[in-house]
DNA sequence: CATAATTCCTACTTAATTGATAGGTGTTTA
DNA sequence: TAAACACCTATCAATTAAGTAGGAATTATG
């Protein structure tokens, strides 16, 4: 059940892009500097980011990526679909991508009792993802932040 | 998020074994054709499994596998760890097998944000599949057996 | 005792995926 | 016009996934 660095990554970008207030364009030099990602790689992660219009790009000099979409309104769940495909255990406990099971791998079918227990563990997980914005990641950031603010 | 086919298998064998009434021992080649898996690819199946004392073997003519311990005591959770590893989706938010986060992958370390959510999403999934037995879904596979029998 | 059925063990293979790196082209602003 | 940028495609090494193959050890049974 592991995310894929391409995942975690994203949506470690997308965090950054979310801590500004508005929507202020950074480079991928400045975002791989940020996150500690490999600039070369991190190019790549931004391009189906792009693609899928969770990002906007701008070109020449001083441009850079911005969320296109207010971080209330970009959820986890999302960005994991993105990169690393349906959140769901197996093809067909997906419902945003459901594939039938083929006989050969689920010979009972109709009634396939694990299909039952794959979709609780998808609705599970995508009851945490689904829900968690970028915005309320931001503010957890923030707030975490806090204590060092206090020791002053 | 994926299921390796390797705990899908385990988990249909071991529900397989939770169907008969009291331990029956069943071969490899009896589960490969009741579940439609490579009996060779079963038998490698079968020895993390046994490894891990959640089955039992005996050798020689009748031999088999069966349950070393009660279906109802046996969750899907600790068969998926078995076979694929922590349930979590990233090392450091693990609980039974929790790896620091180095500091090249989580620089902010103390109070990182996208632990806590992958925290929760690994309390998700185990909310689920911690609490689901083997006696659970034989009970489950039984009941959704019922409509047939109904429609005599 | 012989034999067939079985687990057990190790090695190998093939293909896909992961996690990058490399090198260049097109675009924009100062 | 030059630097800073996004954009694009190819390549690569390592690992994992998914399975195959072949045989050794064990055991019940005729």
């Amino acid at each position: 059940m592991k995310l894929s660095t391409r995942g975690d990554y994203a949506t470690r970008v997308l965090l950054e892009l979310s801590l500004g207030e508005g929507p202020t364009a950074l480079s991928v030099h400045d975002l791989a500097a940020r996150t500690g990602i490999s600039a070369k790689y991190l190019e790549q992660i931004m391009m189906p980011l792009r693609a899928a219009q969770l990002v906007r790009s701008h070109r020449g000099v001083n441009g850079g990526y911005e969320l296109a979409r207010h971080p209330d309104d970009v959820t986890v769940g999302e960005v994991i679909r993105v990169m690393d495909g349906p959140l769901a255990p197996s093809p067909c406990a997906s419902r945003t991508a459901h594939v039938p099971c083929p006989a050969y791998r689920c010979p009972t079918e109709t009634g396939c009792v694990l299909r039952g227990l794959w979709l609780d563990v998808r609705d599970a997980i995508s009851d945490v993802l689904d829900r968690t914005t970028f915005a309320d990641l931001a503010e957890r950031q923030r707030t975490a932040k806090r204590p060092e603010v206090y020791a002053i």
